[in-house]
DNA sequence: CGGTTTCTGGACTTGCGGGTCCATTTTTGC
DNA sequence: GCAAAAATGGACCCGCAAGTCCAGAAACCG
């Protein structure tokens, strides 16, 4: 039933959805309308139905999960690798570099509140990335406990769990500042106090 | 110049910010139309431009400031008093219960983006309120360093900046989520990692 | 090929909600 | 008490952008 998409059929559904995301990405959620949409992806107000048939509601609930993707992927090959503290290190600074970058035009913006109040669907967009986002730094931990580079004691979900937050944040008052020096912050200090419990363990 | 107004007037404005923001708390910024706060507030249309001229933006713009007080209002006297490990914890606990009651309706989720987005002028009163929370931590942390319990040797702004951040993501992925777990792990993690290195000293 | 389905373009409708206006009532200050 | 200023109520306007519709072009498939 989804069958139905000839070739270009699928090409210009991809290409709305890119253009889509970049204005979004550019101009936020509540900004664009579908004429902005359709203006720069060249296409017309036929076709965005045709496409989406939910109108604005599916168009951004796809946005939504092409972006949420797009985040993980931006990751790779770091944060699927976190088994030595040079890998970590280096996960850091694409983290900081990928954020440093885009500055303000950060797809979380779109997700987050904005996207999450008009499309139903969107919650659960974010609750997956977030989950799988989260499920990966605890991998790394766990690894690194295998190695004994991190106490084992240490409760790997908890420390993900407040990493994760703290990035969250980082990012957040990125956005509202300008200034990285909050996610800076966190990361280096969050990864300082994983290694300090290292093998002398303990209370 | 902004003398104009009688106690009746005063009251009429402060009804009708505070009956906004409960409805946008309630039901999120780009759901709340005027009429509703005007039915919520017992106002008619008149009023609203009356008290302000500009129309919806300033009435966010009013909203958004009310809110960011109240924010910090929420972590008295705690926030100011942060001069023992037993108050650390109760800043804590009024930070745990405080987000856990309201859930998902968060007066940050109105103010972060969405409002950023409309009223220029909300972006400025995000960084300002990130500002004194942030700067707060920091003397709580000095302070802390002056009696012994934490290592003076510890960049007070960057782990404060770093807490700021933690708990900041850790609402948001209360509100993406729905679990306080994030927030928890957080606050507890970051102080524990300040009680750490407490008089025993660095490398 | 030729019938069928999918794709594309764009004119048109519609409803919503912010903003304007002014007439009336209440308050203020002398 | 009385003019001036502020407060109130609500009818009206108006633009915008989402969504509808259909006719024609292109692609698919046997």
């Amino acid at each position: 039933m989804t069958r139905a998409l000839t070739r270009k059929g699928e090409a210009t559904r991809a290409r709305i959805v890119a253009g889509a995301a970049a204005e979004i990405r550019e101009r936020g959620v509540d900004e664009v309308r579908l004429e902005d949409v359709m203006a720069h992806t060249g296409t017309s107000k036929g076709q965005l139905f045709h496409y989406f048939p939910d109108g604005k509601e599916g168009l951004l609930l796809a946005v939504a999960q092409h972006e949420a993707d797009q985040v993980l992927i931006d990751q790779e090959p770091m944060l699927s690798n976190l088994t030595s503290w040079p890998a970590w290190l280096a996960w850091r600074d694409r983290l900081i570099e990928r954020y440093l970058a885009q500055g303000v035009k950060c797809p979380l913006n779109g997700l987050l509140g904005q996207t999450g109040r008009r499309a139903p669907g969107a919650q659960a967009i974010v609750t997956g990335l977030m989950w799988r986002w989260q499920t990966a730094i605890t991998e790394g931990i766990r690894h690194m406990q295998s190695t004994g580079d991190i106490d084992p004691d240490l409760d790997a979900d908890r420390a993900a769990a407040a990493l994760l937050a703290g990035i969250q944040g980082g990012v957040l008052l990125l956005l509202s500042t300008g200034k990285i020096d909050h996610l800076e912050a966190v990361l280096d200090l969050t990864i300082d106090s994983l290694r300090a419990g290292a093998r002398t363990g303990g209370s």
